[in-house]
DNA sequence: TTTTAGCACTCGCAAGGCAAGAGTGCTAAT
DNA sequence: ATTAGCACTCTTGCCTTGCGAGTGCTAAAA
């Protein structure tokens, strides 16, 4: 009553810095321990010059603000959404990655530089490793993608496998069943006929132009521009998880029945893609954390999830991110993936950008 | 004593058909309810036209030879490892799927029979649906491919990446670094001089070409050398996975800790590729069924796994197969399996004879 | 005005005891 | 060969109780 009024140092963020340090320390022991913080415990373990009945003061004001809460009376704290929130944007959001962590990731990375393919599954392995979460990490995708090779190869009787190339690497095969047989070295003609028509045009250039007289060249081109328009459409390509096994060891996950819910989110793969595009709408840049879901996903109510984009804004993007229970080590997590994705920017500018100073 | 020598009854697996049925009940109750099974339930439950008395004597039997046990003195039974193998093979092996199911397979694959990226990863959201385990494939491939095609993609300074398509739609994609800068123009010739020489040719017909006396053409072609034995010695191709969910929310797994230690080895890839490969050694068929880790795995000590090899045996192979707790519904889980790798077997070789027969 | 010692109070939690119930094995009768 | 009956065992749920952790409040000290 007689100290602040909390309603105004609820508004204005407005807390002293030692009740910003004893937040911090209840969310980094809270996130080491999963056992609510007693005022006793902050004191001793961390060798605060203070008294227990100072920090319960502070930690009374706490409660007020809404950053803190008790599981039952006689139990000690335990952050609320707030509180985490709180300890996110003002206290550790700037904090960058240790040079040591920082050096082991780059090394990781290079070792694998030549093998493409191997790059997301890598990304998703470092970032789980890293941060002791779940992990998650999607192909980098273009928005517009130009043509660059076609490849039809006949297997047997009617059918056609259709393998596509584009620029920046992206590669889909398609199999197809003509109306009649038709030998290979057929096949192969269109297939050139096609590239030289083709090469180096966005779908809209390839709509445009006149149609083939030729049936087989027309056919094939209106499945070309049909897959790549759904490429397109596409919000992202494939997924690839990591360290679900870190995150069903977290106690919060052993009883608790929603949390394995949250974990179903992530293998429904349109369920993840949902999630993926609301929480990162189209020019939203950094680092998003969304704590206990924000009040939009009931699933992750218990959970939390770290994501940010990469790549070259409105050209090729990605996103990658991390998933794991609201107590999470956010100040680990939240580097480690602004770093993650910063390097995966830097690797797929490299391998894209001379296609694009090429026009 | 004065009934059957158990040890003769355990050795030559003698049981009376009165047995099989009942271990049989017990098998099916247990995987439905996973609580032990008493000699009333089983009585009343399945409308047994005997006492209670006299089952609970043929369970004393089927308890000292082995095939059931009882998890403490007031209980009811549960199935051993053995009770489990002699179900799986004596009772259930030679079921076929029935026929409902089938259809609603079938159709599902061929809505998606254009789509070759998606048969993969279908399989396995197909296989974790129907036998509400978590299910595994990994993706076909070739003991030895061919060369079908090479594509060279300047990207930015000596960056280089190449696109390696094989005979049977294999792709693979490399990042070069080359010594020096070298025009997309020249990049290309040389790919297409190289894609004239290697052509339908094998790893071991291309190693015993005559060298090229370019020195770009030189050096990727010991990199396409390279990427194509890389590829055939990997025991397998992507591994996709479905439905772990399924297998978080039985009950065995909710306390149990090597339980999720069985789960991190689904992760591990490298540890999965081992248990594949030492699960089904080349030249086994049919489906698989390991129970409780066989002895072999003690991560597996509460699991089980299904496995069958789909393909054409010696040249394209792929693996797929389920994993869950050993209370799984057999009788559903192995006739899935086997149902599920023929059809894949079928897809595959419909893409892929056409390939061969050209020869 | 801020900090701290002291104290009463609350409440979860583990331990112990008890009754109920489930399921068995054995024996004797059918 | 089967079954009814019964004594026995052991889990499970429930209740009680005591302990301990942690708090909030008040009054004194700095």
């Amino acid at each position: 009553m007689e100290r602040i009024d909390p309603t105004l140092a609820l508004v204005m963020s407005m807390l002293t810095e030692r009740q910003r340090l004893i937040l911090a320390l209840i969310v980094r022991d809270y996130t080491e321990t999963a056992q609510p913080v007693g005022s006793a415990r902050l004191v001793e373990h961390y060798k605060l010059d203070l008294s227990t009945a100072t920090i319960r003061n502070e930690m009374a004001v706490l409660t007020e603000s809404g950053y803190l809460r008790q599981p039952h009376t006689s139990a000690g704290r335990v952050p609320t959404e707030e509180g985490y929130r709180y300890f996110v944007t003002h206290i550790i959001y700037q904090t960058d990655l240790p040079e040591p962590a920082r050096h082991t990731i780059s090394h990781q990375f290079h070792q694998a530089r030549q093998d493409v393919e191997q790059w997301m599954p890598l990304a998703a392995s470092i970032l789980a490793h890293q941060s002791k979460v779940a992990s998650l990490v999607t192909a980098p995708h273009a928005d517009r993608s130009r043509f660059k090779h076609l490849e039809l190869i006949s297997t047997q009787g009617r059918q056609v496998l259709m393998v596509l190339v584009m620029t920046g690497g992206e590669v889909s095969q398609q199999l197809l069943t003509l109306a009649e047989p038709v030998p290979q070295e057929r096949l192969s003609a269109a297939a050139t006929v096609l590239c030289a028509v083709c090469a180096n045009r966005t779908t809209e250039e390839i709509a445009a132009l006149p149609a083939r007289s030729d049936t087989l060249e027309k056919d094939i081109l209106s499945l070309i521009l049909a897959d790549m328009s759904r490429g397109e459409q596409r919000v992202s390509g494939d997924i690839y998880l990591d360290g679900l096994t870190n995150v069903l060891s977290e106690p919060e996950f052993l009883e608790s029945n929603d949390a394995r819910q949250a974990i179903r989110l992530f293998e429904e793969r349109s369920l993840l893609q949902d999630l993926l595009a609301r929480a990162m709408p189209n020019g939203v840049d950094g680092v998003q954390v969304l704590i206990g879901g924000e009040g939009k996903w009931e699933e992750l109510r218990q959970c939390s999830v770290v994501l940010a984009r990469y790549g070259i804004p409105g050209q090729v993007t990605g996103m990658l991110g991390v998933f794991g229970p609201m107590r999470m080590a956010y100040s680990r997590t939240i580097p480690t993936v602004r770093f993650m994705a910063d390097l995966l920017s830097g690797l797929v500018s490299e391998t894209i950008s001379g296609e694009e100073n090429e026009f």
